[in-house]
DNA sequence: ATGGCGTTATTTTAACGA
């Protein structure tokens, strides 16, 4: 089985884009990050004629998450239990009235229980949403550990758009991000808490690093100075793990006119 | 020095991203 996450920086943009890619990667399961739109707005026809069921949670122009298969899609969840909501005014009432987001979306795909995941950015190291990063990374660590604890053998994949570069190998200046968000150690902490609950990073061995990036900003010309970030991630259960073949970042996708600012990663399991 | 670019919408600026 090949499965796919991708933070697509809007599905309505890259549409075109997303559809040669399944057809020139032969993808089986895409998890897609920032669809940026309402499930009324989601191209499902498309993703019909390419043979691909789809699974959408989007309530807005932000976030959304997305499962396309075309080995099966079945129990779909619109959020992880007890997934942490944000709430935008916290301080300004006595009562708290946090938004659970369109960041979490799990389905069944030939046997394997994957999750579409978009964590939240943090925006700045003071900021509320970076607390809420960390709560929301907390709770997802608790439904994983609980997850293979139900079921040891569970075949569990956590994709998507994690936010946090895990190692200073993983991002193009250390220096740069000294003060910003993403390799802080409460989050770098946080991912690790779910790495070390079972989930493996499983692509870290077929692209050995530093300078294997899934992220690259628009400005700056970073792209072109292979300037960017890891922070897209297929963690695998033990199980799940053991049938990894391959894993590569497609950094074709991030080239030309239309692209998203995040490349594609791509596993390989054995049937 | 907070740009640089790209996306969205109750758009002609603002929010968000990382």
């Amino acid at each position: 089985m090949r499965l796919a996450t991708w933070n697509v920086n809007s599905i309505r943009s890259r549409l075109d884009r997303v559809a040669d890619f399944l057809d020139r990667q032969d993808i089986d399961v895409l998890a897609m990050q920032e669809t940026k739109c309402r499930d009324d707005q989601f191209p499902f026809e498309r993703f019909d004629e390419l043979g691909y069921e789809v699974a959408h949670v989007g309530f807005n122009q932000w976030n959304g998450v997305a499962i396309a298969s075309r080995v099966g899609l079945e129990n779909v969840e619109l959020a992880f239990p007890e997934q942490p909501g944000f709430d935008k005014n916290a301080g300004e009432s006595l009562i708290s009235t946090p938004i659970v987001e369109s960041r979490a979306l799990g389905a069944t795909c030939g046997g394997v229980r994957v999750w579409s995941l978009y964590v939240p950015n943090g925006r700045t190291l003071t900021d509320p949403h970076y607390t809420y990063k960390l709560e929301w990374l907390a709770a997802l660590r608790d439904n994983g550990a609980k997850w293979l604890a139900d079921d040891p053998k569970a075949e569990i994949a956590l994709v998507g758009d994690w936010n946090i570069a895990p190692t200073d190998d993983d991002v193009w200046s250390v220096e740069y991000f000294a003060d910003k968000t993403h390799i802080s150690q409460p989050e770098r902490d946080a991912f690790e808490a779910i790495v070390d609950t079972g989930y493996a990073d499983i692509m870290r061995p077929f692209a050995p690093g530093p300078g294997v990036y899934t992220y690259w900003d628009y400005t700056q010309l970073r792209f072109p100075r292979k300037e960017g970030m890891r922070i897209d991630f297929i963690l695998s259960s033990p199980a799940l793990a053991a049938r990894a073949k391959d894993a590569i970042v497609d950094r074709e996708e991030r080239k030309g006119k239309g692209a998203s600012d995040h490349a594609p990663v791509i596993a390989e399991f054995t049937d």
